[in-house]
DNA sequence: GTTGAGCGA
């Protein structure tokens, strides 16, 4: 924070100038105020119109604790323009700005230190997620209301952004507001079924995990392997999303728990092409 | 041995 003023004692340094006393120029000083930590350098130059003006600049010197491989750089060599520079920094193109607090996420210490003070705050953490559905602690695509409360919550913003609308002369519009409602979740009928449901979706219950399979498996491979044992939801062979090369290994879904158990037992084991086939219950992926 | 892909707040 270099700062400009001109000698008060007595007469100004203009006034001074204007005496003849040209050329003389006091010798620059340099205090250093450990106690304080700050530096002060006072310089008297000339300037444009042939003056001579007083400069005080004050340095904090902060005493940072760097790591040993950082704290090498200050021995590196002066290159460029600043070649001839003594070390140290420049004032002329060095300044310090204010003090600039770093958080430091990685650091292990720090986190232990945050937990210990503020045990809200720990707690506020964990709760960033936030369902917008049921407010529970998932993403809200991963809600497993999300297609019982999702649409019901929706229809009911959507009777509240218009409610002038005149009722529609059909019985079906009439409870559906025109859009299609599968009867699951017609008039209460979304009742008794979101509550037996625990935190898990009902087909994530019945996926099973295939692997072992030959990279030229494909999903309908998979599809007329699986079938017999019941109806399949969903069948997912993981591929490479670049080359689309078969990671050798796949998800299916049942509808039913107990046609994938059965599955399990038929199919592990089994020889398929070269490969012996290995199934068991699949875990839930992410960290649900 | 090998447990998906995507979207955020």
């Amino acid at each position: 924070m270099p700062s400009a003023d001109t000698m008060s004692k007595g007469k100004s340094w203009a006034e001074q100038v204007d005496e003849g006393d040209e050329g003389v120029l006091p010798p620059n000083t340099e205090e250093y105020d450990e106690k304080k930590g700050v530096k002060k350098i006072t310089e008297y130059k000339y300037n444009e119109e042939g003056k001579i003006v007083k400069t005080v600049k004050t340095y904090r010197i902060e005493t940072i604790k760097v790591s040993k491989s950082i704290a090498q750089r200050k021995t590196w060599k002066k290159f460029g323009a600043a070649e001839r520079d003594p070390p140290g920094p420049n004032p002329a193109n060095t300044i310090l700005s204010e003090e600039i607090f770093m958080q430091f996420v990685n650091s292990s210490e720090q986190k232990q230190a945050d937990e210990e003070d503020d045990p809200l705050g720990k707690l506020k953490n964990q709760k960033i997620v936030s369902c917008r559905i049921c407010k529970g602690d998932h993403w809200t695509t991963k809600c497993p209301y999300k297609d019982t409360l999702a649409p019901l919550q929706e229809k009911l913003t959507e009777d509240q952004r218009k409610p002038e609308v005149p009722p529609p002369s059909t019985a079906a519009a009439k409870s559906t507001g025109g859009k299609y409602v599968p009867p699951s979740m017609r008039d209460g009928a979304a009742k008794g079924r979101g509550e037996s449901m625990s935190s898990q979706r009902k087909d994530e219950a019945a996926t099973i995990r295939v692997t072992n399979l030959s990279e030229d498996t494909r999903e309908s491979d998979l599809q007329e392997l699986f079938r017999p044992f019941g109806p399949i939801s969903r069948i997912y062979l993981a591929k490479d999303k670049v080359t689309g090369q078969s990671k050798g290994f796949a998800f299916i879904n049942f509808h039913r728990r107990e046609d994938a158990a059965r599955a399990i037992a038929g199919v592990s084991g089994f020889g398929y092409d070269h490969l012996i086939l290995n199934v068991e219950w699949a875990k839930p992926s992410g960290q649900q």
